[in-house]
DNA sequence: AATCCACTGGAAACCTAGGGCC
DNA sequence: GGCCCTAGGTTTCCAGTGGATT
């Protein structure tokens, strides 16, 4: 072995263990877990009679994004599969993030490929070409072929296009005598506690044996959750003030301790690259505007191209009116402008352009309100950025000139 | 309270690309 | 090879809507 490894030498780092601070790390010991005790103990409840291999309750939680719903479902599914092997029950988790596969299809494919071991079962969960009661009878067969007891987390299950004939099928699998022998249990997780409402009455109450919501967390929490996870730091790395300021930051919005720990993280890489020896203070604020501007690449990256351009035109707009609302119809005619002179592509119709807006709404980008303006004049849709239009246009453009 | 209009959003249909099964 | 499936993106058509003005 040269020294190929010069590259790394002399750099000094501030983390002993980053991934602590990735935001799907689930910890392995429930002392981790900070001020969740009672959501934990009904997730156990309802979880139970798969210990001894019986149907677990079928349950629904309620939360903010950051309140530690899917934190828990998975640790406690893990803490299920160990208690249960005991008793020599074989669980199996399926873990479905329905913002990923918002279709019926989807999540039944994802489902299946999951849970599924192809050596034994010989069965396969192809994204195409085979329909989806194909998958649920295959799924079906891979669940009565390896498992006593199939529990199935879906995660933002609000964002599933249709979540009720999913559901159905899921609840009244064993009743229908789907599965024989295999017991199946489902964890819905959701961020509105309106969600309920639109379900009809069968998903309803098969699905809402149990359900709890969790609450967000204060300040206090926020500070102990990252405190439990600094061993993601060597020692006295972080100064005083950080952590607390870190929580009083996402505090702020809403208790989102996933943003909490975002800002840490990103804190701790600002404070690596310019080679402190400490994280500041002054690193946590940096952070914060940065990991803005990153979930707002990461969410639009994933868009139509079309889609950022329309939403270029809306932070523009937003730029230069002042106060006065955005209309529609102006977003329009600005963005069939930018499409020609800017990016030489034609422009999408203008029922298109309203269904990327709709799109943009979804996913909290903007807001919008309808208005009526009056005799003659007809009504219209007004449309506000939920960020600063100045971070919103450096976000676009920063993909369209990393694009390639 | 009736009117009026541009805008809104649902529905259906089209197209392309990808793929499995017999 | 023919027939079946799904997905994503788009267009076309159209009934419905809000609320200031009359």
């Amino acid at each position: 072995m040269g020294d190929i490894s010069n590259y790394f030498e002399g750099v000094t780092t501030v983390f002993r263990n980053k991934d602590l601070l990735q935001i799907d790390h689930v910890p392995d010991n429930e002392r981790l877990i900070i001020g969740r005790e009672s959501q934990l103990n009904a997730l156990a409840t309802g979880l139970q009679p798969a210990v001894e291999g019986q149907k677990p309750n079928n349950v629904l939680i309620y939360g903010k994004t950051g309140t530690g719903k899917s934190l828990c479902s998975k640790f406690m599914a893990r803490q299920l599969v160990s208690a249960a092997s005991e008793n020599d029950v074989s669980v199996g988790v399926a873990y479905v993030d329905c913002f990923q596969d918002s279709t019926e299809s989807q999540v039944i494919r994802s489902l299946g490929s999951t849970i599924n071991d192809q050596e034994v079962t010989d069965e396969t969960f192809p994204a195409s070409g085979v329909s989806t009661s194909e998958c649920y009878k295959r799924a079906w067969r891979v669940m009565d072929d390896l498992y006593d007891v199939v529990v199935v987390v879906l995660d933002e299950l609000d964002k599933m296009d249709d979540p009720n004939s999913a559901l159905m099928n899921l609840s009244r699998a064993a009743e229908a005598e789907k599965i024989q022998s295999c017991k199946l249990g489902i964890i819905g997780i959701s961020n509105k506690p309106r969600f309920k409402d639109r379900l009809n009455e069968r998903a309803r109450s098969s699905l809402c044996q149990r359900d709890f919501v969790f609450p967000p967390y204060d300040a206090n929490q926020i500070e102990k959750i990252l405190e439990a996870r600094d061993g993601a730091f060597k020692d006295d790395v972080l100064e005083p003030g950080v952590i607390p300021r870190a929580a009083a930051l996402a505090a702020r919005e809403h208790g989102d301790a996933r943003k909490a720990i975002d800002i840490l993280r990103t804190a701790g890489e600002m404070a690596q690259e310019e080679q402190a020896d400490t994280v500041r203070e002054g690193h946590v604020d940096a952070a914060q505007v940065q990991t803005e501007r990153d979930h707002l690449i990461e969410v639009l990256a994933e868009q139509p191209p079309h889609s950022r351009y329309v939403l270029k035109s809306v932070a523009l707009l937003d730029q230069q009116m002042d106060d006065r609302a955005v209309k529609s119809s102006d977003v329009n005619q600005l963005y069939r402008q930018i499409c020609t002179e800017q990016y030489s592509s034609d422009p999408l119709s203008w029922r298109r352009v309203r269904d990327l807006l709709h799109e943009l709404e979804f996913l909290e980008i903007i807001e919008r309100k309808r208005k009526g303006a009056g005799r003659g004049e007809g009504g219209y849709m007004e449309t506000h950025l939920l960020d600063a239009p100045e971070i919103v246009i450096d976000a676009c453009d920063a993909i369209e000139s990393d694009g390639r």
